[in-house]
DNA sequence: GCATAGTACCTTGCATCACAAAGTACCTGT
DNA sequence: ACAGGTACTTTGTGATGCAAGGTACTATGC
């Protein structure tokens, strides 16, 4: 395993997370969340995009409908569906958890540099 | 999918970072580690930490040693190796990265909540 | 018309990994 | 011996990120 593996799987799940938010602001095509996540240095590729939308679907968290473009072939426009929206929201909550979790982790490694065990 | 199993799939990858970070504080076995992590709110099983500890040690960012106890079977003491001290400082740094990308990202639809479209 | 390029979406196959469940081995107390 | 607790291991399953290749539609150039 090198590092560029472990930052995939670290990764893995907080896409599907991102995603949401994205579509959660309105209807958006594959192109502009691959946009959007570019912006935000989360590196994604077609081949995870697709499937995962795909998923989604299937779970009844999201909805699309064509429309057609004025440049080019019809795009599938994206948008959250109100089971979606209660499922972005636990995403959120568990998101802002784990963030703490790792944070309580990495404090605890500073103060033991520091001081030497911190326990009694 | 629910939101158990998405719960799953964030921790992914983050899971390895911690388990760095707690040995890297000195010689833990195991049950330690499976102790601090409860305590962190972040929910490892046997069966999920065994193989990881062995993936690292291949990976040769482990070491271990074997330990007698004075109540039951021997330990295996994990300490991190040089490499693995290389290995973690990188992680950390992926952390940080990916943890500010996913806030640029909430970020982006409160502004967009609050105002319409951030987007000129 | 026809070919080329660009855009958008989809599928296949592979490797990785968390997890449940069952198993092995060691030690202590009775 | 036997039961109970502790510690480490293995097997099988399902989910999933991703590379690579494919399909289909539109516009442009000739």
């Amino acid at each position: 395993m090198n590092i560029e593996n472990a930052q995939v799987q670290m990764r893995k799940g907080i896409l599907e997370f991102c995603i949401l938010h994205i579509i959660s602001r309105g209807e958006v095509y594959a192109s502009d969340m691959l946009d959007e996540l570019t912006s935000a240095r989360i590196m994604v590729v077609e081949g995870t995009l697709y499937p995962l939308l795909t998923r989604l679907k299937n779970s009844g968290w999201l909805d699309y409908k064509w429309v057609e473009s004025s440049s080019g072939p019809p795009r599938k426009y994206y948008v959250l569906t109100d089971e979606g929206k209660v499922f972005l929201d636990a995403m959120q909550a568990t998101w802002f958890e784990l963030a703490d979790s790792v944070q309580t982790v990495i404090r605890r490694s500073e103060e033991f540099s520091k001081n030497g065990s911190p326990n009694p």
